[in-house]
DNA sequence: GCTAGAATTCATCACGCGATGAATTCCGTG
DNA sequence: CACGGAATTCATCGCGTGATGAATTCTAGC
């Protein structure tokens, strides 16, 4: 009640304001996206000024790549998941890795951030296509010695993506409220099928 | 070279307006989402004021529907695949009429606007809920006579939009350059096991 | 030829955005 | 204790946005 005009300058406390401002973003890039979250709503969120956002990273889109680093080593999944059973199923532990990741709490943000921008942000975008198809499945289908691996790991990403938003996004019933092992389940038969199987079986002519 | 400031009031000529309105939104909101998309930007396009738009339209919601409005009805269309041949490859045909449609070049503006703005605008993720999953795909899933029709329609559904989103909007290659009849062969077999073939075949137990 | 109504444009409003730069204060090191 | 650097805030700037309301002109019907 001093009634003077508050002073400018740094304040006591409250430490680990990067980790808050990073927690604040990824919960409003996930459930808004790029275009739709602003830094003024992060910085409200993150109880911190805007130009505070500025300072550490150094312009909205720098905050969306830190906010939306992944937390997984791309490199080390897939030789895991290969040595982890038989061949014929590897398509299904895949997706049941997969869909086991984004249902962690603390990476779901990542993947609707991702998925909700990568429609207008071609950053985004970029990280969409790195993440999936050109990232690990595209190291997965070229270790199964099968042609065409590109191909059957776009066809497999696709249908990865295209779960993620259904269940994620656009929250289609039921797939939007069931265990997550019960949705690989469901979907696994048909990563296997695109990664190892024969392609596109209802004519028999060749491919690509 | 008057000089004088430019009047007011309705120019002649340059017809069918509400038209190349809608075009151009069309075209926009096809490629930037809804965010993306400013009325300004539709009214140069279209060679128009800005308040042209509010007037024919009367918010750019009500633009975004407009525009967005798909050419098909959907009701008719699944009796007609249902019809077109044997019931053990009715997913293909699905799949195949889905794809030619979306690939139609009137069509595919209104896919990817309604795919990129459904990340962002809840009508925009109303419309891609009810245009696949919760329309024909629904129909067609309790068309047959299988259990669990919502299931499988969400199923199929999630992997259309998969499709749409790599092959539209991220242009994941070789999917994105591909000719339509292909891509339809390609997932056909994917479509037809959701709609009616045994679900998760990874493990014995039971659905839902 | 008048006149009512539709089409078109202009001039704004109020707002929210991302970004910048300077001012201030705290903290760790010497 | 001094002091330099990091953290934090304030006060703006410039811009683009969706929307509104009034003014003007064209056109169709009588």
């Amino acid at each position: 009640m001093t009634g003077g005009p508050r002073r400018t300058g740094r304040r006591p406390g409250l430490a680990d304001t990067r980790g808050r401002i990073l927690d604040a973003a990824r919960h409003a890039f996930g459930e808004r996206g790029f275009d739709g979250t602003s830094i003024r709503q992060v910085a409200a969120d993150a109880n911190v000024d805007p130009a505070l956002i500025h300072h550490y990273f150094r312009s909205k889109q720098q905050l969306f790549v830190a906010a939306m680093a992944f937390p997984v080593d791309p490199s080390a999944v897939v030789p895991a998941v290969i040595a982890d059973g038989p061949p014929e199923h590897v398509g299904e532990r895949f997706a049941a890795f997969v869909i086991g990741l984004w249902d962690r709490p603390e990476v779901r943000p990542l993947v609707t951030g991702v998925v909700r921008s990568a429609s207008t942000d071609p950053v985004a975008a970029d990280m969409a296509r790195r993440l999936l198809t050109e990232g690990p499945l595209l190291a997965l289908a070229s270790a199964i010695d099968r042609p065409d691996a590109p191909l059957r790991a776009t066809l497999a990403g696709a249908q990865l993506m295209g779960v993620a938003i259904a269940r994620y996004v656009v929250r289609m019933e039921p797939l939007a409220s069931m265990p997550p092992d019960e949705v690989a389940d469901l979907i696994g038969p048909s990563i296997q099928g695109y990664l190892a199987g024969d392609l596109g079986a209802s004519s028999g002519r060749s491919q690509r």
